[in-house]
DNA sequence: CGTCAAATTGAAAATTATCAACGAGAGTGG
DNA sequence: CCACTCTCGTTGATAATTTTCAATTTGACG
């Protein structure tokens, strides 16, 4: 267990030195399984640790108080959750796994540790976390100007997108791993419409599926039904410092 | 003209010691005047400078491709602006102003520069950019789950509370200054709907209208009417390095 | 006074939610 | 192996919300 997971994932963006790898792995030293459905954090909660998501699916959420809730975000192995807790005393979101999972819990002192010793990988953060402001305003747009059925299809291509950058090997078919009402949660849609949304996708001839499998039978007509836009190209770090 | 505007913003989180002053008041050394309804920055073009907004209010926007457009964010003095740049190559946000305004262009380099000489700056950054992904969350939230006269509810409550931080004199009475188009590309709905959820709200009691002046007549009706979280309270900030 | 953007209103249509019911499959305990 | 229970997916009928379209009206301003 050499590299560490979220050190793999910006050595996707610049390669990192071994000293910044060094210094990544002491964020993932500790590991705790977490099973499908549990949370890590629970909103309004008093936040503590920050996370690596090692292994697994999870997602962030709120709570609106007539109870219903929306998915903000899934997360997949790399990625940093809780980052939160970098400015608020209360968790404004939740953190549950959608699969069993392992994450790993750091805190607030040992990234300032690392952000003081190795400045670049400071900006490379601004950098991440700037992706990941992009994917949420996407997701805004989506919510806020788009058709129920291209909200769906959205989704759809979000999971395999990032599935997919994980395993090489999925393609057009892949296990979304998701509930109708969960996909609901995440595209402002009642499980009920959901289900008539992939009905209809499917019919259009733009997916097929089978048990918990998707197939994508004509990627280009979904990524133009979704209004697709792929946040991780694109991307230009030319101006990172030197690493130190 | 000796404060910079975002350090005066960084300052309501924490003081800022005159080291940290002078390296801000680099990011402010230009000026330029922008018309109401002029782009700074404009969705795919290559991008360029980053900025502070000085004075005015301005908005970031995302056009969709059957022409609608999605308002997600609005920016006010010593609000940071186009920190996409730092991660992408094109922009993926239109920046508009929504008043006659000024803003103060600085490059990407100028902000490394400060960072890699004052950590804890880089540390508050992060901190700002998780407030600002809260408000996102919660408008995200608002989008996908609320009610039309919610959402527009939750604008009016979020202009009010941006122009007091600004001016303490302003209190149930303000300037809206948006269209309710502008309303509609916000909360994602038509200008005809706002329009109605306007004249509920107000015949709720909640509201009073005259010219372009809003007036909160029950101002604890409309926060819970809008499920309103103030994310600039509850911050907690005690584990930033200390300042060099 | 004329013009133009913005606000307002009504009526009809489209989208999405709600309610209610049923079916299929996975575990569980007997 | 058989009920039994649960969650999840599916479907139909109806209701609520929001959009669309088409006029007007209002107010600011040259």
């Amino acid at each position: 267990m050499s590299g560490s997971c979220f050190a793999e994932r910006l050595g996707d963006l610049v390669s990192i030195t071994p000293a910044e790898q060094d210094a990544l792995a002491r964020l993932e030293e500790r590991e705790r399984p977490v099973r499908r459905g549990a949370a890590i954090q629970r909103e309004n909660d008093r936040v503590g640790e920050l996370f690596i998501l090692r292994k697994g699916v999870m997602m962030t959420s709120m709570l609106l108080d007539d109870g219903s809730r929306q998915i903000l975000r899934f997360l997949f192995p790399g990625d940093m959750m809780g980052l939160s807790s970098l400015a608020y005393r209360e968790a404004p979101e939740t953190i549950t796994a959608l699969s069993d999972s392992i994450v790993c819990p750091f805190d607030r002192s040992t990234l300032s540790g690392i952000l003081a010793a190795h400045p670049r990988l400071g900006a490379l953060m601004m950098v991440y976390s700037q992706i990941e402001r992009a994917a949420l305003t996407d997701r805004l747009a989506a919510l806020g100007r788009t058709s129920a059925k291209a909200r769906v299809a959205a989704v759809l291509i979000e999971m395999r997108n990032r599935l997919r950058m994980l395993d090489k090997s999925i393609n057009a078919t892949f296990t979304l791993g998701l509930t109708q009402e969960e996909i609901g949660d995440a595209t402002g849609l009642t499980a009920v419409h959901v289900n008539r949304m992939l009905r209809q996708i499917e019919e259009d001839g733009l997916i097929a599926r089978a048990n918990g499998h998707i197939t994508f039978t004509n990627e280009r007509a979904l990524m133009r039904a979704a209004n697709y836009v792929d946040r991780y190209e694109g991307l230009d770090l030319s101006w990172l410092p030197a690493a130190r």
